[in-house]
DNA sequence: GTCTCAACAGGAGGGCCGTA
DNA sequence: TACGGCCCTCCTGTTGAGAC
């Protein structure tokens, strides 16, 4: 039930497509020799075309998945994890609302204050399968096929960042709220100092990977950037501490573009408070006049 | 030639809205 | 209520540039 991205998940993802309402077609590539196939193995060089019926299915199971995920940590805390979260105030319309997220009450409209973190999923297909007589074989990591999976994508990264952004601009009742990207697959080397500047900046709190194994063969991969702007977890106690470490402590959420004059005198000014929550409170009410 | 990366293109699915 | 059009989000393959 709780448990991180496996190969039996998505054993699981296509056993129950196709109990449910998918063909085999929907969900695999047909080979020129009539093999089943999850990506085009990278070896294969017959005649290729793109699956789209696949898509839909994936998101909504790995939205699916993380809400389960989250679930248990949320309840123990007497809170709910809940999919498909709207508060326009905050930029999440019916139209794009959140993936999950972890809310004090259960109702998909919620108001911004009752919204503890936000989580965007990119996830998808990791392993490459073979669907042959009902049975599917595993017949390679993602190296080994064509596709390039979740956080894998710069389009993934950058639309997941995109949607963070459009969240933190939406308004500052968001401010106080940490922005997760859940994910099963690393980040390409490319994004490792991006993934840091994003977490220092207070824009993402983290891309976080959910699947401890992602190469076969103990294949090397990223465990965590130098900040920890990406982190693979390896046990869900691991994630939960992530989480606790990240949820125990109000945090607040500012930017800004000002001189040094202008800052120095907001500093100056915020410092006549007498407790440092003051003197932080008093800083943010100047920043944002 | 091969590999990696970013940008682009594209179809399926689903929700919303106006119209008949 | 049913239907069609529009738009958005989902994921994945293709293409071209640059590095080696």
């Amino acid at each position: 039930m709780y448990e991180l991205w496996t190969k039996e998940k998505e054993i699981e993802f296509f056993r129950q497509s196709l109990e449910n309402f998918a063909e085999p077609e929907q969900l695999f590539y047909i080979s020129d020799n009539g093999k089943y196939y999850a990506y085009w193995p990278k070896s294969y060089k017959g005649k290729k075309f793109t699956l789209q019926s696949r898509n839909a299915l994936i998101g909504n199971f790995t939205e699916k998945y993380s809400v389960d995920l989250l679930q248990n940590f949320a309840k123990e805390r007497n809170l709910y994890a809940v999919q498909g979260v709207i508060c326009k105030e905050i930029g999440l319309t019916p139209q794009s609302p959140s993936d999950v997220a972890i809310c004090k009450f259960k109702s998909r409209e919620q108001k911004a204050e009752d919204i503890v973190a936000i989580f965007e999923v990119k996830m998808s297909i990791v392993w490459n399968w073979e669907y042959r007589n009902g049975k599917l074989i595993c017949i390679g990591d993602y190296k080994t096929h064509q596709g390039n999976p979740g956080l894998l994508r710069s389009d993934s990264m950058l639309k997941a960042i995109g949607k963070s952004i459009n969240i933190r601009v939406s308004g500052y009742k968001a401010s106080k709220i940490p922005i997760i990207i859940l994910g099963n697959t690393p980040i390409t080397e490319s994004y490792f100092n991006k993934v840091d500047h994003l977490k220092k900046a207070g824009i993402i709190q983290g891309f976080w990977s959910t699947n401890p194994n992602p190469l076969d063969n103990n294949g090397e991969n990223i465990k965590s950037t130098k900040h920890k702007g990406f982190i693979r977890f390896d046990s869900i106690q691991e994630l939960y501490n992530a989480l606790d470490e990240l949820l125990i402590e109000e945090m607040e959420f500012f930017s800004s573009m000002k001189s040094k004059k202008q800052l120095g005198q907001i500093i100056e000014i915020a410092n006549r408070e007498a407790t440092y929550e003051q003197k932080a409170e008093k800083f943010l009410k100047l920043i944002r006049e």
